[in-house]
DNA sequence: GGTTATAATATTGTATACAATCTGGCACGG
DNA sequence: CCGTGCCAGATTGTATACAATATTATAACC
């Protein structure tokens, strides 16, 4: 169930290290801002420097590091300015999303949907937080997968990993919780109609409010460990 | 008005490279499905191999080129099945790059968008299909840029090179030129009375026809000049 | 004659060495 | 005392050399 399609072994240094790298910097591991020394990475992850450095022109590509030439390679810092322009296209994408699985997902996938979103609110009312965000977060990977759309998949996951990395930076506020439980709630009703039109709809403004809160979140000081930020101004203030 | 922003200089080779192998790409240059041997294009662009694998891997990411460990990289093969995915989703795009045109473009842009819609249509008129097709890719830019989204922009701009690649190797009916003209015709009024969900919403129908008739040209064995197709059958017979 | 095993060749993957550029500090002069 | 220019160190960018894997051709065997 899992990749039937490439079981292929992927056995090359640089494209271990992408995926090694990524998760680092999903995880937290390596903080936004933060500079990215390409010899200590290399002897961290036991490689040279030739497929460590492909790696990093990869996940530059992907907008997780920012490359300054002969300057080294930076995680890329989380703007949120840019936080609101993503989400502004991951809600044409959720809605995207929700449309096509209603056309093409099968019913046995509705099923197991059906059964996420049970876990997700088992999840919620026992105030799991951590296990609530990973359900989460795969039933909205379930329903692009329905979409039976590779091109949405891949650029959903980009989207996606942006929006996971700002949202480690940012203290979610409890009150959100409730009410995104109610959206999810609501979509999966439209889901269970198979109404595409509304199923999309109700998903791209799930998204659009989980903006709002992100954004809102990002804004207060809160956390914002990482360390190194842009460059010094000490928050936000205007 | 060009990239003030960045002025700065990018010196670096694999950077350089980037650029280069793409545009060869997109302009047919290296067709789809040929392989990508790294000494040739080495000593053809005067760079040794590790920028040029770090390009490649760049492209790969990008979806523009197909590695294959330890079996080298081809450029990426243009299938009629994935085109129709990536329109599903550029439909998403182009609706989202109207609004948010309608809702963030300054006058001067409208201005500009109209001078554009005005030459577009001149050359129609003149059967200048060439000039007609750089207009037509110019003001879907225009459009994006004016929806001041970076995401979006940088998004779209990848979608928009598959599309072109597709197209590329599509004889265009001639018959669709009128009837795209018109549509473009369409969404300029709505754009006129500044009317977002309008202009979203008749982009996204514009491309979903150009979808259509770009998918169907594909399916008629026309030209596909390129060559080297992925292996050897003669053509798509079935 | 066809098929399979094996070895030679070529190409890719990785590591290391060298060149170019940036950073930081210090001395000199204003 | 502050600013400018220069030099040392470190880090990145590039080239080349070596190792690993896949492809192709050959030959032996059924």
């Amino acid at each position: 169930m899992k990749a039937p399609a490439r079981p292929i072994r992927r056995a090359t240094l640089h494209h271990s290290a992408v995926e090694e790298l990524r998760a680092m910097i999903l995880d937290g591991e390596l903080p936004p801002g933060v500079r990215v020394p390409e010899v200590q990475l290399c002897e961290q992850l036991g490689i040279s420097r030739t497929p460590l450095r492909e790696a990093l022109r990869v996940l530059s590509s992907e907008g997780l590091v920012e490359l300054r030439p002969h300057r080294g390679a930076i995680v890329a810092p989380v703007d949120p300015g840019e936080i609101g322009a993503i989400f502004e296209v991951m809600d044409a994408l959720e809605r995207l999303a929700g449309t096509l699985a209603c056309r093409n997902g099968s019913d046995a996938e509705f099923a197991k949907l059906d059964r996420m979103h049970d876990q997700l609110v088992t999840q919620h009312e026992a105030g799991e937080r951590a296990a609530y965000f990973l359900t989460n977060r795969q039933i909205h990977t379930q329903i692009v997968a329905m979409a039976r759309n590779p091109a949405l998949d891949a650029t959903y996951a980009g989207f996606a990993a942006k929006i996971l990395r700002a949202r480690s930076l940012a203290n979610y506020d409890t009150g959100r919780w409730q009410e995104s439980v109610d959206e999810h709630e609501g979509f999966m009703k439209a889901f269970r109609r198979r109404d595409a039109e509304e199923a999309g709809a109700l998903l791209a403004d799930h998204s659009r409010r989980t903006a709002v809160a992100v954004i809102q979140a990002l804004r207060q000081p809160s956390v914002q460990e990482g360390g190194a930020v842009t460059d010094a101004e000490p928050m936000d203030v205007e």
